[in-house]
RNA sequence: GCGAGCGUGCUGAAAUUGGUAAACAGACAGGACUUAAAAUCCUGCGGGUGGUAACACCCUUGUGGGUUCAAGUCCCACCGCUCGCACCA
C-alpha cells in the first residue's frame, strides 16, 4: 500500500483540507526528488526562477502552474523528470528595502524566501525542494566568483573605462530604469555620466555563433529569435580608411553602402572619438560634446542633428583633389562600427538633414525611379552615376566593385560589424555577488586564490548614507596578497545579477557540490533544459548571457552542450481590468460598482463615476493587482491552477476573472460530489465484460479524450486539452453510466486531470479506495481500435455551400453516396443533369457544383 | 521610421494539410425548486427575413479585391491594435 498512513477522506470538497493533507504526504513520501538514472530518459523542466520581494504574484502563479502540468505530464509518461526552484535573491529591491526600512538586505531576502516558499508549497508544484538554491548563498556564489576567475584566466572578462549614470547627491550609480527624466529616482538630483572603469564580460567575441545557432533552436518561437537576432545586429560593408595628405589625420570609417563612396561629402564622427582628444582644451568642443551626451542620453531629443566643425580634411580616396570636411556629431554613435562615418547626403535620410543645415554639397550618384532626395532605396534596377569606374552598375555590382578596388588599393576591406556589445557586469553596489579581485600595491590586478574563496559580503554595513558600502566599509576591502604578503585593496563592484542567472540551470543539475560549480556526469545527464518556460520580458538579455555562458564555459574546458534551453515557452501577462476617475486616479477594481452602464466607486459617503479603461497587465500602479495567495487560500490550489491553464493558451496574455475562477470551482465540486460516495478507482475494465452499446461509446469517448488530451498537452494547448476533458465529463454526466464502466472512464477523468488538479484527483481516487499516489501511476493508454459506431457524419454542399448532412456507413463510395442522396427523403433539390462537377472527400464532403 | 505579430459572438476563446465557423467556458436572460434568497438543475444566447409554430431561407470571421468546387485559413491592397528596436552608418 502507497498510502501507508490512514488519512480522513472528505466527503465534501473542501480543498483546504485536502490540501494541506496531500501536500503533507508527498512531502514526507519525497515523490518529487529526482536522481540521475541512466536506465530513464531525462526531461529537465525548468521555469525562471523567481526574484524573492516577498510575495508571488499572479505571473508566478501562471509561469509555475504551466511547468507544472508539464513536469507531471512527461513524469507519468515515464521520464525520469527534474523540476527544480530556486532564488534570484541578490539585487537592488533588497538594498533599497534595507534603506527604507532599516533591515539588512540578508535578513530581508531570506524572510522573502520563507514567505514565498511557503506561498509556492500550497500551490501544490511538484518541485524537488532538495535543490532549491539561492544565489545571495555564499555556497552558490563561491562557485560563481570561480567561473569569474576562469573567465578571467581565458581572456572572457576584461577591464575598461565606461560611463555610468551618477547621481551626485546620494553618490551612487544609478541603473538606467532609476533614471526618471534625467534625475536621480531618490534624490532627484541631475544626473551626470561619469567614467568609472569597470568590468566586462567578452560576449561580442560570439556575435556570429550566438546570431548563427539561433537556426538550430527549433522550438524556440520564432519571435524571440528574432528579438535576439536584431539585438545581435549584424551588417555586412567595408571599412574605408580616410586619409590626410597635408597631415597625419587618418579616419577609419564604417559602412554598408560603400557603393555610394563618390556621393560622399563629408566626415562626421562621434564626440567620443578618439581624434576628439585632440579637442579635449577646446572649451566650444567641450560644451558642443556635452550637449550631445545628453541629447543621446536623453533618448527624446527628436532627430534633431549638431555638428562641430573641426577645419580639418581628408582626402576622397578615389576623388583627386577632393577633400572631405571632417565634423563631429551628435547622430553618429561611438558604439557602433568606429564611431564615424562618411556623409553621403543624396542617399542617407540623416545625412542629408545635416548636410541641409550645415549648407555641405549633396551629390547624387544613383538614378532611381524617384527624383526627390534624399533616395535611400536599394532597388536591384537603379544603377550609379556620377561615380566614375562604378557608372552604370547596378548597386550589387557597385559594391562588390569597390570592395575589391578597396582592398586592392590597400585603404580598408570588406568587413562585419555586430551591435552587441561587451557586457558591462560591475555594479557600485552592496549587494550582489563580490568580484574576486585584488590591486596589489604595485599596481597589479590579480584574481583571489582559490583556498580564499568565497569572498563573503561584510554583514556589518552602513546603508543609507551615500555611496557604495563596500566602498565605505571600514577594512572590508583592506587585504594583502596572500602570495607575496603586499598590501591590496579588494574589487568593491559587485556582479550584476544576471550573471548569477546565466549558469543557475546548471548548478539545479548538482546544487549540493561542494568542491565543483556542477558534477559533469549529473550535469551531462539532465542538460539541457528541455523546456524552460517564462515571461517574454527574459527574450534577450538573460537568454542571451545563458547561451553566451554555455559557450564562455566551453571555452574554460567545461563540457556543457552549447545552447542550454531546447524548448522555450513564452507565457503572455496576467492583465485585469482598469479603472480611472476622471482626474486620472487608479481605482482598485474591487472598490467599483456598474450601474445601469456606467462604473461608479465610493469616496467617503461620495459616489464617484469612473471610467472603464482597458485591461492591463496587473501592476501596483494601475492597482488592478489580485493576490493569487488569498485566491489559493479561499478556493484552493486546484481551482487557481485549473483557471490559469484553461482560458487562454499560454503564449498569449491571460484576462483574469474572478468569475472564471468561481466556475472552476463549482465544477471541481459538481464533479467531487458526483464521484466521493459513488466511484471506485479502476485501472483497467476487465476483460470479459460485455458491453452494451451505450457503454462501448463511453469507453470509445474516453480512450479518444486520452488520445486527445496528450496530444494537446504536449502542443501546450491547455485551454484546448481543458475543454476536451469538460467534453468527457459533460458526457459522462449525461449517460448517467453504472458499475463498471463509470468506475473505468471516471477513473481515467481523473488521472487525465490529476496533472492539472493533484490534489483533487488524489482525494477522490483514495475516497474511492485506491491506495495508489497517482504520481507513480503510468499514463493511461488509449485503446482506439474499438469504434462504436461505423458512420460518418457527410456535409451535402451545393457550389460550396452547406445544405445539410448526412449518416452513412464508414468509408462509402462516391456513387453509393449520390445514389443515397438522392433516394432520401430529403434530396436538397440536386439535379444531377444540371450538376456540373461532384467533389467528394471521403468521409467528410460532397460538393455539387451547378 | 524599421521589424514582427494579431483583428472571429457581449467576453475569454475553438476550428489538422483550405472542407459543417463559433467547440469549451464566462457574462446575461428565461424557467424549475424555494415562503424567499443563495446554491443546484433545465433552456436560450452572431445577425436578418418570412411563418402562430415546428421550421425555412439569407447574411456573417476588421475593410475591399483575387485564387479555388470550397477561404477565418492562401495571395494583393487598405484600416486598426499590440509588441520589439529605434539616429546601428
Amino acid at each position: 500500500m502507497e498510502v501507508s498512513v490512514v488519512l480522513r477522506k472528505m466527503k465534501k470538497y473542501n480543498p483546504e483540507i485536502i490540501e494541506k493533507k496531500w501536500q503533507k504526504l508527498w512531502a514526507e513520501k519525497k515523490i518529487y526528488r529526482s536522481k540521475v538514472d541512466q536506465t530513464k530518459k531525462k526531461f529537465y523542466v525548468l521555469e525562471m526562477f523567481p526574484y524573492p520581494s516577498g510575495k508571488i504574484h499572479m505571473g508566478h502563479l501562471r509561469n509555475y502552474t504551466i511547468g507544472d502540468v508539464t513536469a507531471r505530464f512527461y513524469k507519468l509518461n515515464g521520464f525520469n523528470v527534474l523540476h527544480p526552484m530556486g532564488w534570484d535573491s541578490f539585487g537592488m529591491p533588497a538594498e533599497n528595502a534595507a534603506i527604507e526600512n532599516r533591515v539588512n538586505p540578508k535578513d530581508w531576502t531570506e524572510q522573502n524566501i520563507r514567505s514565498m516558499k511557503s506561498q509556492l508549497m500550497k500551490i501544490g508544484l511538484s518541485i524537488d525542494w532538495e535543490r532549491e538554491i539561492s544565489t545571495c548563498d555564499p555556497d552558490y556564489y563561491k562557485h560563481q566568483q570561480k567561473i569569474f576567475i576562469e573567465f578571467f584566466k581565458n581572456g572572457l572578462v576584461y577591464k575598461k573605462d565606461s560611463f555610468v549614470n551618477w547621481d551626485p547627491i546620494d553618490k551612487t550609480v544609478l541603473a538606467n530604469e532609476q533614471v526618471i527624466d534625467g534625475k536621480g529616482w531618490r534624490s532627484g538630483a541631475i544626473v551626470e555620466k561619469k567614467k568609472l572603469s569597470q568590468w566586462f564580460l567578452n560576449i561580442s567575441r560570439f556575435s556570429e555563433e550566438l546570431l548563427n545557432d539561433l537556426n538550430q533552436l527549433n522550438n524556440w518561437p520564432e519571435k524571440v529569435k528574432l528579438m535576439q537576432k536584431n539585438w545581435i545586429g549584424l551588417s555586412e560593408g567595408a571599412e574605408i580608411k580616410f586619409k590626410s595628405s597635408e597631415s597625419k589625420l587618418s579616419i577609419d570609417v564604417f559602412t554598408t553602402r560603400p557603393e555610394t563612396i563618390f556621393g560622399a561629402s563629408f566626415i562626421a564622427l562621434s564626440v567620443e572619438h578618439p581624434l576628439s582628444l585632440k579637442f579635449s582644451e577646446n572649451e566650444n568642443f567641450v560644451k558642443f560634446r556635452n550637449k550631445c551626451l545628453k541629447f543621446q542620453e536623453a533618448k527624446d531629443s527628436g532627430q534633431e542633428k549638431i555638428g562641430f566643425n573641426t577645419y580639418l580634411f581628408v582626402d576622397h580616396p578615389f576623388l583627386k583633389n577632393k577633400k572631405l570636411p571632417v565634423y563631429f556629431s551628435n547622430y553618429v554613435l561611438i558604439n557602433y562600427g568606429n564611431g564615424a562615418i562618411f556623409g553621403c547626403p543624396a542617399h542617407d535620410e540623416r545625412d542629408y538633414a545635416f548636410a541641409k543645415e550645415y549648407n555641405i554639397p549633396i551629390k547624387c550618384i544613383i538614378k532611381g525611379k524617384e527624383k526627390e532626395l534624399p533616395y535611400c532605396e536599394t532597388d536591384e534596377k537603379d544603377t550609379l552615376t556620377n561615380s566614375e569606374f562604378l557608372d552604370q552598375k547596378n548597386i550589387k555590382n557597385a559594391k562588390e566593385t569597390i570592395i575589391e578596388k578597396i582592398e586592392k588599393n590597400k585603404i580598408g576591406q570588406k568587413s562585419i560589424k555586430f551591435k552587441l556589445k561587451d557586457w558591462g557586469v560591475s555594479r557600485q553596489r552592496y549587494w550582489g555577488c563580490p568580484i574576486p579581485i585584488i590591486y596589489r600595491e604595485d599596481g597589479k590586478i590579480l584574481t583571489v586564490e582559490d583556498d580564499e574563496l568565497p569572498i563573503k559580503l561584510p554583514e556589518d554595513i552602513e546603508l543609507g548614507s551615500s555611496g557604495n558600502p563596500l566602498e565605505n566599509h571600514p577594512n572590508w576591502k583592506i587585504t594583502k596578497c596572500s602570495k607575496t604578503g603586499m598590501g591590496a585593496i579588494r574589487e568593491t563592484d559587485t556582479l550584476d545579477t544576471f550573471f548569477d542567472s546565466s549558469w543557475y540551470f546548471l548548478r539545479f543539475c548538482s546544487p549540493k557540490s561542494a568542491q565543483k560549480a556542477f558534477e559533469t556526469n549529473e550535469l551531462s545527464y539532465w542538460m539541457p533544459v528541455d523546456h524552460y518556460i517564462g515571461g517574454i520580458e527574459h527574450a534577450i538579455l538573460h537568454l542571451l548571457y545563458s547561451r553566451f555562458f554555455a559557450r564562455a564555459l566551453k571555452v574554460c574546458g567545461k563540457k556543457i552542450p552549447k545552447e542550454p534551453f531546447k524548448k522555450l515557452i513564452t507565457q503572455g501577462m496576467v492583465c485585469h481590468e482598469t479603472f480611472r476617475t476622471k482626474d486620472n486616479k487608479w481605482i482598485d477594481p474591487k472598490n467599483v460598482c456598474k450601474e445601469n452602464g456606467t462604473y461608479w466607486t465610493k469616496q467617503g459617503d461620495k459616489k464617484i463615476k469612473v471610467i472603464r479603461g482597458r485591461s492591463e497587465k496587473m501592476s501596483k500602479s494601475k492597482k488592478n493587482v489580485v493576490d493569487p495567495d488569498s485566491i489559493v487560500f479561499t478556493y484552493g490550489a486546484d481551482t487557481a491552477r485549473l483557471f490559469m491553464i484553461s482560458d487562454s493558451p499560454p503564449e498569449r496574455d491571460l484576462e483574469w476573472s474572478i468569475d472564471g475562477i468561481k466556475a472552476m470551482y463549482k465544477y471541481l465540486e459538481k464533479i467531487y460530489d458526483l464521484l466521493s460516495s459513488k466511484l471506485n478507482f479502476i485501472l483497467t475494465l476487465k476483460n470479459d465484460i460485455e458491453l452494451s452499446h451505450e457503454e462501448k461509446k463511453a469507453y470509445e469517448f474516453t480512450n479518444k479524450t486520452i488520445s486527445l488530451f496528450s496530444e494537446d498537452v504536449k502542443k501546450y494547448r491547455f485551454n484546448t486539452a481543458v475543454a476536451k476533458l469538460r467534453e468527457l465529463s459533460n458526457f459522462l454526466i449525461r449517460r448517467k453510466l453504472e458499475g463498471d464502466i463509470f468506475d473505468y472512464c471516471w477513473s481515467i477523468y481523473l488521472r487525465l486531470i490529476y496533472i492539472i488538479t493533484p490534489h483533487f484527483s488524489q482525494e477522490l481516487a483514495y475516497n474511492a479506495g485506491s491506495d495508489q499516489i497517482i504520481e507513480n501511476v503510468k499514463w493511461p493508454e488509449a485503446d482506439l481500435n474499438i469504434s462504436s459506431n461505423s458512420e460518418e457524419t457527410i456535409v451535402i454542399q451545393i457550389n460550396g455551400k452547406k445544405k445539410g448532412t448526412i449518416n452513412v456507413e464508414e468509408n462509402v463510395t462516391k456513387d453509393k453516396l449520390i445514389e443515397t442522396i438522392l433516394g432520401s427523403q430529403n434530396h436538397y433539390s440536386i439535379n444531377l443533369s444540371k450538376t456540373k462537377k461532384i467533389i467528394f472527400v471521403p468521409n467528410k464532403i460532397i460538393n455539387f457544383v451547378v
